[in-house]
DNA sequence: CGAGCCCGCGCG
DNA sequence: AAAGCGCGCGGGCTCG
């Protein structure tokens, strides 16, 4: 059973029953927000699965109302996928023109610098008023439910859809509840680190010194160490014989400025990138809300925007700290890809490395290479195609070892490198490389052809194939992860925290309704990890739960499949603390 | 003055 | 000259 909803909280919400193919079967009403919210509360139990245009729009209002959905179909990012994958490519869907369905998604309408996202009627935007009438919507999911059924494999689809649908649920309940931050912590390691807080467009003190020093070293009082082109010149002119100013080169160099200059470097980054001017931006009320963009790569990651949200540095996890009372369940999964690769191409001998232990070490412990290092780097060059250095020259003992895994991705690069498309576990496919590679293959190819025509299309093919080559693996570990949070999140909603209100924020602080008050829910996810806010005392069955659906995870893409999805699973109150 | 490029570097 | 994948973001800088 299905319910349409169109509309947005700025005029009207109107909501549809289908039935299960998508046919109406009741009438439709226009409900104000209040009368939604009540809706969603007396059917979502019923198994509904809740269809509209774009989560991102439609379920803040929802969440606001302090209550959650269990299931939704979002016909935006399901029309990107069906229209792409190859198992949907002779469907009306994917042949049809162009459509507003193939637009971007609309720019975020949650709370961005200075307004929070509580006082902000969310979902009302110019655009609204220019929507097509639902019969748009209507025809769009019926469209999509024909593709699924007609496809060359809908129960994989109807795997992925469902996937990337709870994703786009998972992204807007993390984006409403933030990711706690003390902002009192963040700015003492910040003091720590460059100096007492300043003004912003003035050096923090350790900064300024280490430019005066750099200047001294290298007898060029002008020389500006932001700006590369000028520092460049500075060091060639000291007579050092550097190409870039990238500080991997400057590590290489004897020189009194190199030491100074790597600091300054290290410094200058954690104050540009998360420095007070960041934490004045992004964390409001000691929460850190970045909105992710489910489907925002071409793989099927995620993407972010605002705050630099896939880049927290090492340096300042101290800042995030669990409310009092409640603690961090951080998990990340233990060499995520190569497991993926090798239950994509059923490589057993390599599924067998990574049982009951870490997958390098299995591979150490194989004989196939001799130390975890040269495993790791020899199967990172497998999957990105690395051709030359150690990795390179690792790879032979790999393809020996584990012929199936490499053939698989060998394959995957040849098929990128005609141009041909590649597609993940459940059916998301790679894009077709642009026209401008298709022309320059295209004039290689032709009698007149000059060698630099060729290498230049070779070189593109090339890089397309490593791209391809990394697609399959990428993209399937991005469907591992998302079937993992959404077993996470199911799991999650049979636990019920202490009674009482949330202890989040102290006195005077502002705490909007929140449906995640008192019970454990996500807070972050970076690809193959994720960070569970949970009272303290659930902890332990929180880290039970996230360790199953790990399992299960991985028996909802592979099935009987004999590989491990092992976690390292930490309990901890700061984020520091994990890894 | 803003738009858009490159550089460099943080994360997986 | 050849080159391991995918991102976001800030600063310098050039150009119109």
């Amino acid at each position: 059973m299905y319910i349409l909803v169109t509309g947005s909280p700025s005029e009207r919400i109107r909501v549809r029953e289908l039935d299960s193919a998508g046919v109406p079967a009741g009438v439709d009403r226009v409900l104000s927000t209040a009368q939604f919210r009540a809706l969603v509360q007396e059917r979502d139990q019923d198994g509904v699965r809740w269809v509209w245009e774009d989560t991102a729009r439609s379920y803040p209002v929802v969440l606001r109302g302090s209550i959650r959905v269990q299931r939704c179909h979002d016909l935006r990012l399901c029309h990107a996928i069906l229209r792409n994958s190859a198992l949907t490519g002779g469907s009306a869907l994917a042949n049809a023109p162009a459509s507003r369905w193939d637009a971007p998604a609309a720019a975020a309408p949650v709370e961005s610098r200075g307004t929070t996202l509580f006082d902000m009627d969310l979902g009302v935007s110019e655009d609204d008023r220019s929507e097509p009438a639902d019969d748009d919507a209507l025809a769009e999911f019926q469209a999509q439910l024909q593709a699924v059924r007609a496809s060359a494999d809908p129960g994989r689809l109807r795997l992925l859809l469902a996937a990337e649908s709870v994703g786009a649920l998972i992204a807007a309940e993390m984006q409403f509840a933030g990711l706690p931050w003390r902002s009192a912590i963040h700015d003492s390691l910040l003091t720590a680190e460059l100096g007492p807080r300043v003004a912003a467009g003035i050096r923090p003190a350790r900064l300024e010194e280490l430019a005066v020093r750099i200047r001294t070293e290298l007898g060029d009082r002008e020389v500006n160490p932001d700006s590369p082109p000028d520092l460049l010149r500075a060091l060639n002119r000291a007579g050092l014989a550097v190409a870039t100013t990238r500080a991997w080169e400057l590590e290489k160099l004897e020189h009194p400025v190199i030491e100074p200059l790597l600091r300054y470097k290290k410094l200058s980054r954690l104050l540009a990138a998360n420095g007070w001017f960041w934490m004045e931006s992004w964390i409001i009320d000691d929460r850190f809300h970045p909105e992710y963009l489910p489907g925002g790569v071409v793989t099927g990651r995620w993407a972010t925007r605002g705050g630099g949200a896939l880049q927290l540095p090492k340096q300042i996890r101290g800042a995030v700290v669990a409310d009092p009372g409640w603690s961090f369940v951080v998990a990340d999964a233990a060499q995520l890809e190569p497991r993926i690769l090798a239950a994509l191409s059923t490589d057993t001998a390599m599924a067998a490395a990574g049982r009951g232990t870490d997958l390098y070490a299995g591979i150490v412990a194989s004989g196939v290479v001799e130390t975890r290092a040269h495993a790791k780097v020899a199967m990172l060059g497998a999957m990105y195609g690395a051709t030359s250095g150690e990795s390179g020259r690792l790879l032979p003992r790999l393809a020996r070892a584990y012929p199936r895994a490499l053939a698989l991705t060998e394959a995957a690069a040849r098929a990128g490198e005609r141009g041909d498309v590649v597609s993940t576990r459940l059916g998301r496919s790679s894009p077709r490389p642009g026209v401008d590679w298709q022309d320059d293959q295209a004039r290689a190819s032709e009698a007149g052809a000059s060698p630099a025509d060729e290498r230049r299309a070779r070189s593109q093919a090339r890089d397309w194939g490593r791209f391809t080559r990394n697609f399959i693996v990428q993209g399937s570990a991005a469907e591992w992860a998302l079937c993992w949070m959404a077993e996470i999140r199911k799991g999650l909603r049979t636990l019920t925290g202490p009674p009482g209100p949330a202890a989040r924020g102290g006195a005077g602080t502002r705490t909007p309704p929140s449906p995640f008050a008192d019970t454990p829910h996500l807070v972050f996810f970076l690809h193959d990890e994720v960070i569970v806010h949970t009272p303290a005392a659930l902890a332990g069955e929180v880290s039970r739960i996230v360790t199953e659906a790990a399992s299960t995870a991985g028996r909802l893409l592979f099935g009987d499949f004999p590989v491990d999805f092992p976690l390292t699973c930490v309990v901890v109150d700061s984020y520091a603390d994990a890894k």
